[in-house]
RNA sequence: GCAUAAGCCCGAACCAUCGCCCCCACAGUACUGUGGGGGAGGAAAGUCCGGACAGCAUAGGGCAACCCACCGGUGAAUAGCCGGCCCCCCAUUCGCCUAAGGCGAAUGGGAGAGAGAAAGUGCCACAGAAAAUAACCGUCCCCACAGUAUUGUGGGGGUAAGGGUGAAAAUGUGAGGUAAGAGCUCACGUUCUGUAUUGGUAACAAGACAGAAGGGUAAACCUUGGGUGCUGUAAUGCCAUGUAUAGGAGUCUUUGAGAGCGGCUCGUUCGAUUUCCGCCUCAGGCGGAAGGAUUCCAGGGUAGGCAGCAAGAUCCCAACAGUAAUGUUGGGACCAGAUAAAUGAUGGUGUAGGAACAGAAUCCGGCUUAUGAGGCUUAUGUUUUA
């Protein structure tokens, strides 16, 4: 596994892990980034964290926005993923991870990158107490 | 050179680092690594038309509903495209009349839901007497009364030449005609209908003869002619997983139905095995019912995988046919395929100084709309030079 990498497999994709994460899961928010997550005891999986990205389709009407967005939030997810990996590993869990994007206007790289890192070590920090 | 209008082209490039999706080869075979190749648009958009493909439906005919509407060609097909016709608008040039200006012709450009208003119904703001069986003013005739009278008042009737209103007012000009007028008549025109002729595949054009003079609106209803099954790739087909039974069928229920494993006429392991009624008979057997077990079918739900799915009305080049759209032939190319959904981020070089509109989702052909900077073509105007 890459250490910055974001592989399919690492990707939250089946629709009712979704559906759970939305109803059942905790979440908080590092404005503009809303985390959802959701932790499991279940073993075996070789990958410990599931992530995904989202864009609320009413505040961006334009495909290529919300594709924009959710491009950087992966981006900044996968170059600080790394301290969340071994925490989780180290826990023998797993996790689901959900960014939702709150936010009106079209964000600037480096906020998404600060937030982004933020949220992480707050998501950290919930999943040790 | 500049401006305006119309149309077309293009839709930044390169380097480094970290990443994403698909395919191929090798190592490996659970999954990963290495190397190589490919990876959004001219509109991918709107979903406005037309098809391909798929499922369902389907004797034949009519009505309704919806769509289309000058002609010919093109194409799988359309409301697309190409060429032509008609009509309207603009510009230029020429000719005629001329006070501004108007009329005609030619050329160029642009626009047109461009069948029927002479089948019928309805509607036509404001203004105006009246918006379609025209009489307000004016004008003319007759009668009555007043008056000397050419006049006035009242009543009856004729008249669309003139006035005013309006986007639009009942065929234009001239002459005859008349009480005054009027296509009432005539001449030259205008428009329409019919008939045949000539040219053209046709729309149509030209002149001839006969008839007519009906305002607009069909994007109000309507009439005529032509066309149309419905639903969309979340279509549809297949595979595996697997849970309940309330449906149907078979088998079994006191000696074994069935299931698993093993190359399998067999062996071995597991295995529900209950209750009631009738008869024979009293060890038990036979028949029926309920319940149960099990197999198959049916059908509901849950979450997956594969196909559909990317080599095609495909793209590029050339030749030929055609005014063109387009077609034919030859050569070459393989060019996204995801499924919460890939083509990105950062830094640098560098343009116009940080690049518009914008992201495939079954696939094609069009249409419409959005679009920064730059470039090209055509037309017109203007300026400079020769």
């Amino acid at each position: 596994m890459k250490a910055f990498g974001y592989h399919k497999k690492e990707k939250l994709k089946s629709r009712t892990e979704l559906q759970a994460i939305f109803t059942t899961g905790k979440s908080f928010s590092v404005f503009p980034i809303k985390v959802f997550f959701i932790e499991k005891d279940t073993m075996g999986t070789s990958v410990p964290v599931h992530a995904g990205v989202g864009v609320g389709s009413k505040h961006f009407k334009k495909a290529v926005d919300r594709n924009r967005i959710k491009r950087l939030l992966r981006e900044a997810y996968r170059l600080e993923k790394q301290s969340l990996h071994e925490v989780v590993s180290a826990q023998s869990k797993t996790i689901s991870v959900f960014f939702l994007y709150l936010d009106k206007e079209l964000p600037d790289y480096t906020l998404i990158r600060v937030k982004m890192k933020e949220g992480l070590e707050k998501l950290i920090k919930k999943i040790n107490t």
